[in-house]
RNA sequence: GGCGCCAUGGUGUAAUUGGUUAACACGUCGCCCUCUCAAGGCGAAGAGUUCGGGUUCGAUCCCCGAUGGCGCUACCA
């Protein structure tokens, strides 16, 4: 193992100010992997410095999706906000090791340089002009009241860089960093200064995050060497990209996890779904021939990831592929694991199953591979569950068209009255007899059969739904096939 | 604009790290199966690795440049 010996510590840390959408939720997952892959641990840390947009009821939804998809943190949630104390006393360090500085710049007078420094074509950078002050005179305007905000002091010259796991050695002039502000003239932190205070206090040794903090990471680092504190290693993770390879948002439809288990995913697909938007398991993941395995369970995704495998560019989320996961997750669960997801579908749509829960083991078993979605044992499966369902208009025009059909199920209907055993060789048997006997094609009975039992043109083998649902209801909804509307 | 990062079929990724007819999965198309639709089986199309230069006997792979995309550029995170 390449990585570090010691367990290692790792964070999801979120800022509470939207849901957890998809990349937040592949940056928790690739914590929590790292984390359970070493058993090591992972830190739930809140990011709700910004008190304007960050709320509890957002905390709640991320946690809500972090256990929708199964990720659980061994500590916290911490938050930033009650932390506030420890923000102060780094920003205290930093200044008494001359490292930053008081900045007695008004957020007016800020905005308006920025905007002539813009105008004039210049950088829009701070000009520093506060880095000049004497120490002395410093203390003594603020001891007198006066507001200021507490900067980092950039080095003026070389340059600041770190070895990431994921990109290698990135490399940022120091004069392309501002002298960034740590404390604002409130008191209450920045980012910059948050994360690194808690990064260093929670000893945490792996930064896993998003490659849009690439560029912030040499501000980071600098406060850590400014403090004297070791090193983690950094590992910044591709971002997800919407169809258009512009950056994942609403416009591309769902982007919060929860939308995500609204629309009928299986937890476990969409995990799987996400461990592989740029990630591979590399060789491990190939089968004896050399074809790619992409079902992963949770263990084997454990047992699997390594950073290494993270790849450099961003991934465009598919949801066909999603789609594909999808199915194969409600393929391979046995019907008692899948009847809790389903019935929460139910319960969503307010339907009912009218049939002993053994009968709707083996109802869900006989349909389950023909889904895509846990939605569809609440809309498209319904007959399997309950006589209150609806026929499909395209269906029924397509099989249950022609008059004559519909009375030969109806008369099909009573010669099951005397099938005793009721099994897919006796039902098979009467229905093609028949046919025979009538002169017609038993496949347009079958057919026209399928939509009066099932309301669907796609079901499972007639023979088998027959069994299924058992000889009354069977008779009873053959006998009905003449007023299908 | 400045700085940084990235670049293999439509999508996700492989390519023993300079020697392959550039592989696999999803998707697409076709065929088989058949009582429908999925699934499954078989097969096909689809990239000569963004482009242009180097280095080399030989570049997907190394170097330079261009282009494109993304990110950052706040007293947001």
């Amino acid at each position: 193992m390449p990585e570090s010996a010691s367990t290692p510590r790792v964070r999801f840390a979120p800022s509470p100010t939207g849901y957890l959408h998809v990349g937040g939720a592949r940056t928790a997952l690739f914590n929590w992997l790292y984390a359970r892959h070493f058993g090591g641990t992972l830190i739930l840390r809140i990011e709700d410095t910004d008190f304007e947009r960050s709320s509890e009821e957002m905390v709640e939804g991320i946690l809500e999706g972090m256990r929708w998809l199964g990720l659980n943190w061994d500590e916290g949630p911490f938050y930033q906000s009650k932390r506030l104390d420890l923000y102060r006393q780094t920003a205290e360090k930093l200044l008494a090791g001359g490292h930053a500085y008081y900045c007695f710049c008004t957020k007016e007078e800020l905005e308006q340089r920025r905007a002539e420094s813009v105008a004039a074509g210049r950088p829009p950078m701070y000009d520093r002009r506060c880095r000049r002050i004497e120490s002395a005179t410093a203390a003594k305007r603020k001891a007198a009241g006066e507001a200021c905000a507490v900067r980092f002091a950039v080095p003026e010259g070389g340059s600041t860089s770190f070895d990431d796991a994921v990109f290698g050695k990135v490399e940022f002039a120091n004069a392309e960093i501002e002298d960034f502000v740590l404390l604002r003239s409130d008191g209450i932190p920045t980012y910059h200064l948050s994360v690194v205070a808690d990064d260093i206090d929670m000893r945490l040794t792996h930064i896993i995050r998003g490659a849009d903090h690439i560029s912030n990471t040499p501000k980071q680092v600098l406060q850590y060497r400014a403090l004297g504190a070791p090193m983690p290693v950094f590992a910044h993770v591709p971002l997800i990209l919407g169809p258009d390879k512009t950056r994942l948002s609403k416009r591309h439809g769902a982007t919060s996890v929860i939308a995500y288990k609204e629309m009928g995913i299986v937890p476990e697909a969409f995990r799987n779904f996400l461990a592989l938007l740029g990630w591979t398991p590399g060789a491990a993941g190939k089968d004896a021939d050399g074809k790619d395995r992409e079902i992963f369970g949770s263990d084997e995704l454990i047992k699997l990831f390594s950073l290494d495998g993270i790849s450099k560019s961003n991934a465009v989320f598919d949801n066909d592929k999603l789609a594909w996961f999808n199915t194969e997750y409600i393929r391979a669960y046995d019907a008692a694991e899948l009847l809790p997801l389903i019935e929460e579908e139910w319960i969503k749509a307010e339907f009912r199953p009218a049939r002993s829960n053994g009968e709707v083991i083996s109802a869900i078993e006989l349909v389950k591979p023909r889904a895509r979605n846990l939605k569809d044992f609440a809309t498209a499966f319904r007959a399997y569950f309950s006589d209150a369902f609806e026929y499909d208009p395209a269906a029924v025009a397509k099989f249950l068209k022609d008059e004559a059909v519909r009375a030969l199920l109806v008369e099909l209907s009573a010669h099951y009255a005397s099938d005793a055993q009721f099994t897919e060789a006796s039902t098979e048997q009467i229905l093609r007899s028949f046919a025979e006997e009538k002169g017609v094609k038993a496949g347009a009975l079958i057919n026209g059969a399928r939509v009066a039992l099932t309301g669907q043109a796609v079901a499972p083998s007639l023979f088998a739904v027959m069994v299924n649902l058992g000889r009354d209801r069977v008779i009873k909804r053959l006998a009905a096939a003449a007023t299908i509307q």
